[in-house]
DNA sequence: AATTTTGATGCAAACGATTTCGGGCCAAAG
DNA sequence: CTTTGGCCCGAAATCGTTTGCATCAAAATT
């Protein structure tokens, strides 16, 4: 298939390959003439350096890893637009795998890493991830490794996340002043560390505010959008019920809006609701949706940034153990008012 | 790095690299005993092959690569979605890129993979795409590709898109049914394939219920947001503006619930809206949207399918040259009513 | 004039896997 | 007793690049 290969060109320009691969690379060693002839030629029967062979004796591959536990999710894929943003500058490429929320997926992603497939891995974790060996074995094995959004604290590398125990706080705060009484706050699972902190900013908030609150005000989701959906129309039902919800997560807000649309309860004036979301139409919902929502691709670009500076440059100290805090924005809109 | 290779394993176990290959490849020629204590050694020592070696072999990267005209989009999520399902259990790995709408970008992505990087492409073209000499050199190198939604018809090859005649023609016909006189067609650009069926769909229906049309009810709209939006408040205030509008995409679905926000019209009772869209929350918008999806997880496992069936099967001939058909679903929300 | 330096290029060995070829060995068949 | 053929295995070539080292002429130095 692809014919026209370091040696062929060698051949046609009577140079040893030796110094056809030095004259493309720009080698020193190599006179300007050569070179200009080397390049023409190159040029002309549009000759492309394989990939494999490169990468082979190089030890490195231009790719980088991305694993999500979701695709159709807004924020995911503004943070992947934001590294691919910078990585495509570089020449990288971007191998990108959904974990689906499932760790056994998560873990098998993870292994298929290990032998030098990628440079880096950028990952957010899946909502079940509670064991983290295979994460561990990821960083033992000196794979670049980076978190976002659903971090993994244990592993002593840089994370990316946003100002969540403030902003679980200040969305607690502006639910309190808008008269709600009995906040409850919605969540995927306690292994993900993003909910346990927007968790805490809630439960600061409540106290703060000498509100009490009961255990089971905390909610976990799960996976499945009907059962949230039930699981929530029940509370909603309930004598027990809120009169202001806090959704840690997107997916969760919407499954609010049907939950409230089986009740007939209307959202804003029977309740209020505020929830971290980057979608884009929040404004456009019915109620329009006071979101949380974090600096996506900024995030995506500024990890690419980290990244790039370690790949591209000698040297490089591995990644310093700390967490970057990008600040997120709060809309407010109808549904908080 | 990685330090454990099939020389290593081989030392360890003293026996030639060529028998520890082709015990793990499980090859006729060894000992059950042999291959067992190979095999144990592997797993033992965590053994994993290095896919550069294996690629540059065997001509073969087990790599797919999926080109997106924009990321944040639920119809594209879906489809890489269906495409990974099938895919991930064959072992093969996704590049995925974006265009964001560019050719240029398009091009310099495409330049990227005619050197073996990946085994297959699928493709969604851009909106700008005029000239395809770029996806012409994709096919004459013989790299497999195909089409969806935003198909090429110039390649003689596979291309997957969903009844968008027929449903053109319904979502007008169900326009006309609610009495819209006037009915605007929103589009992208001229060029992409998609937008031409369904205007085409429109302008039959039109044709069939005696309804005049004027050219400029075709409106072109631009890749910002902005300059849609205020086009469309344009024309929603105009002394001949529509009483009926068909969105072609997504986000000029969206473009028009601002803009009727800006000009203080009320959907549904001032103008009814039908759009092409694979929102999942378009039943919670303010008011809720008509759209017709497209099966979109199932648009990409069926050319996930098509891919492995030709990727690792011997013998398998080029794909054919025809477009594959798969149905839409009609939704009917207050937009329309 | 003899030696060293410099500049430009070629040779050959990696990188890690697969595979062709061929070599023993042993049992069954001629 | 020789031949055939299956079975098990190893040596070495191969995929396409990069790179340490050698080469070798011309220029510079002593």
């Amino acid at each position: 298939m692809t014919e026209v290969n370091i040696k062929y060109l060698a051949a046609k320009l009577k140079l040893s390959p030796s110094t056809v691969s030095r004259a493309l690379n720009d080698s020193y060693e190599i006179s300007q003439p050569t070179k200009d002839r080397v390049i023409a030629m190159a040029k002309e029967l549009n000759y492309q350096p394989n990939p494999f062979a490169r990468s082979l004796r190089e030890q490195k591959s231009k790719t980088i890893a991305v694993i999500i536990p979701e695709r159709i999710n807004n924020f995911f894929s503004q943070v992947i637009d934001g590294i691919e943003e910078i990585t495509q500058e570089y020449g990288y490429h971007l191998l990108v795998y959904s974990t689906h929320e499932n760790v056994e997926t998560e873990r098998k992603i993870v292994s298929y890493l290990l032998n030098g497939r990628v440079d880096a891995i950028v990952m957010s974790v899946s909502s079940q991830t509670k064991k983290i060996d295979h994460l561990e074995t990821v960083y033992s094995k000196g794979v670049p490794l980076i978190f976002f959004d659903r971090i993994c604290q244990e592993i002593p590398t840089t994370k990316f996340i946003s100002n969540d125990y403030e902003n679980g706080f200040k969305a607690t705060v502006h639910l309190i002043e808008k008269g709600c009484k009995k906040i409850f706050f919605l969540m995927l699972s306690k292994e993900i560390s993003i909910g346990r902190e927007r968790l805490r900013g809630y439960q600061d908030a409540l106290k703060k505010y000498g509100l009490p609150y009961e255990e089971n005000w905390i909610v976990q989701c799960s996976q499945s959008e009907e059962a949230n959906i039930k699981l929530i129309a029940k509370i909603l039902y309930g004598l027990d019920r809120p009169d202001g919800i806090l959704a840690s997560v997107e997916k969760l807000a919407i499954a609010t809006y049907y939950a409230a649309r089986e009740t007939k309860l209307e959202m804003a004036k029977d309740f209020k609701m505020v929830s971290f979301s980057n979608m884009k139409i929040a404004g456009l919902l019915k109620p329009s949706l006071t979101t949380i929502s974090q600096p996506a691709f900024e995030i995506g670009s500024e990890m690419a940034k980290l990244l790039m500076k370690k790949l591209t440059k000698p040297n490089q100290p591995a990644f310093e153990n700390k967490v970057i805090q990008m600040p997120s924005q709060i809309d407010f809109r109808e549904s908080s008012n």
